[in-house]
RNA sequence: GUGAGAUUAGCUCAGUUGGUUAGAGCACUGGUUUGUGGUGCCGGGGGUCGCGGGUUCGAAUCCCGUAUCUCACCCCA
């Protein structure tokens, strides 16, 4: 039997409906802010992303499908979102147009790990990113409205707050904090050795108790942080408190790709395994021009969706529709062609085999059909049909011509 | 890439110190109560016990390898 690749997974029936249940509540949410869908490609040029997310991240470095084309170039499956809406951004030359632009995307993203709870090779996430809007108004506009998304599917969420800092505050905090691991490089795990040359400021980050304890006395980049960032994030907490969301400053919060800076965010869930991470964000002014873009501020997110899914309240399904039955061979053919007419407007669920009235009331509840609706002898000689409400237990028979 | 635990019917799982035709519940399907469901009764189909080797008179059971799943690390949504 040939089966899917690891960490890949079909989705159908009720991981279906809640899939889709996501994406129709998020849409009509991001929507509502002002965002329009953005569909871009699965298949980019590498180099997209190892200018955006940056070679140092484990993303780049070891987790692409990647692999050379028949024409020779080398490409892979996209492994988040924002390169490529970027990519777009800049090809459609909506930087040099001016002005803002705000996208929103859903669809699968591909990263070769080792799957684990909330974590899978392809999977999906949804996102958006706003472009030309320096004001830190923007950032609490996108937290608000990923708190909406979630309020409104019912998920319980932790908001955990940084600021990365600029090109200005980053570069020498950065130095300082590498200066200060060195001056404990004995007493700190490997990975946060390894962490030094590639991404430094991640050692925050580091689970290793003896590490954590070591950093309480680290310099904080909250505390370091030049006159405009400090202000924009003042403010952003300011904005937020205003608008009764709640959250938590995490000056350890360091996100992985390399073109953050400034308003960095994370929602987490307690109740999703170690993969806690539902959706997480922030800004990114330099990235558009890294991509060879006319310099243009801009602020994004991306949630996980398979992540979400597990959390998700599934409003309760209601009978639906039709089920039709016949109860004598001679019946069936009438049967057929009113389904036919009555799916024009309706779900409808058909028996093309002729059963007693007990068998089509058991398929019609199994259907979850709001009526069961059949014809025998009797109906056929009077030219009615017969209908049960199996939500309300009525019945009634009426004239064909008026079904 | 590292570590741990799993893998028996469509699903959830039993399977006693290795011993005859591998079981249950649910699901599916047929009959039945002479036209009333979600909650009756009786029956039926369905498993080369993940895959490949090995030990043994004999393996679902013991050993080795491998794949996949699950969980954690790493990393990230």
């Amino acid at each position: 039997m040939i089966k899917s690749l690891r960490g890949m997974n079909d989705i159908l029936s009720e991981d279906y409906q809640r899939f889709t249940h996501f994406i129709d509540t998020a849409t009509e949410i991001a929507k509502r802010y002002g965002y329009h869908f953005i569909e871009t490609p699965l298949l980019e040029e590498t180099s997209l992303f190892k200018r955006s997310v940056g070679d140092s991240s484990d993303i780049v470095s070891k987790e692409m499908y990647q692999f050379i084309d028949k024409g020779d170039n080398d490409v892979c499956l996209r492994p988040e979102g924002t390169a490529g809406v970027v990519r777009a951004f800049v090809q459609k030359k909506l930087d040099k147009a001016g002005g803002i632009h705000r996208f929103f995307y859903h669809g699968p993203m591909f990263r070769y790990e080792r799957p684990q709870k909330g974590r899978l090779r392809e999977f999906h996430q949804f996102g958006v990113e706003s472009f030309g809007v320096e004001s830190v108004y923007e950032d609490a506009s996108m937290i608000m409205m990923v708190s909406d998304i979630l309020n409104a599917l019912g998920i319980g969420y932790r908001l955990q707050l940084n600021s990365l800092g600029c090109n200005e505050c980053m570069p020498p905090y950065r130095q300082n904090l590498v200066n200060f691991v060195k001056s404990v490089e004995d007493k700190v795990c490997d990975d946060c050795i390894r962490r030094l040359d590639t991404n430094s400021i991640r050692v925050l980050d580091c689970k290793n108790p003896t590490c954590q304890t070591l950093y309480r006395d680290a310099p904080k980049l909250i505390n370091s942080l030049c006159a405009s960032c400090n202000d924009d994030f003042n403010k952003l907490t300011e904005i937020l408190k205003e608008n009764n969301i709640e959250y938590e400053i995490d000056t350890n919060l360091v996100r992985g790709l390399d073109y953050y800076s400034k308003t960095a965010f994370e929602f987490v869930s307690d109740n999703i395994g170690s993969q806690s991470a539902i959706a997480g964000g922030g800004r990114y002014d330099r990235l558009v021009e890294f991509l060879d873009g006319k310099p243009t501020p801009a602020v994004g997110f991306a949630m996980g969706i398979e992540r979400l899914l597990e959390l998700i309240d599934m409003p309760q399904t209601k009978r639906d529709g039709y089920y039709m039955g016949a109860l004598d061979e001679e019946a069936i053919d009438l049967v057929v062609k009113l389904t036919q007419s009555k799916r024009k407007t309706h779900i409808v669920t058909l028996d093309y085999k002729a059963k007693n009235l007990q068998k089509h009331l058991k398929a019609a509840d199994k259907a979850d059909a709001k009526f069961c609706c059949v014809i025998g002898s009797n109906e056929l000689n009077n030219g009615t049909i017969w209908i049960k409400n199996l939500q309300e237990k009525t019945e009634e028979i009426i004239k064909i011509e008026d079904f």
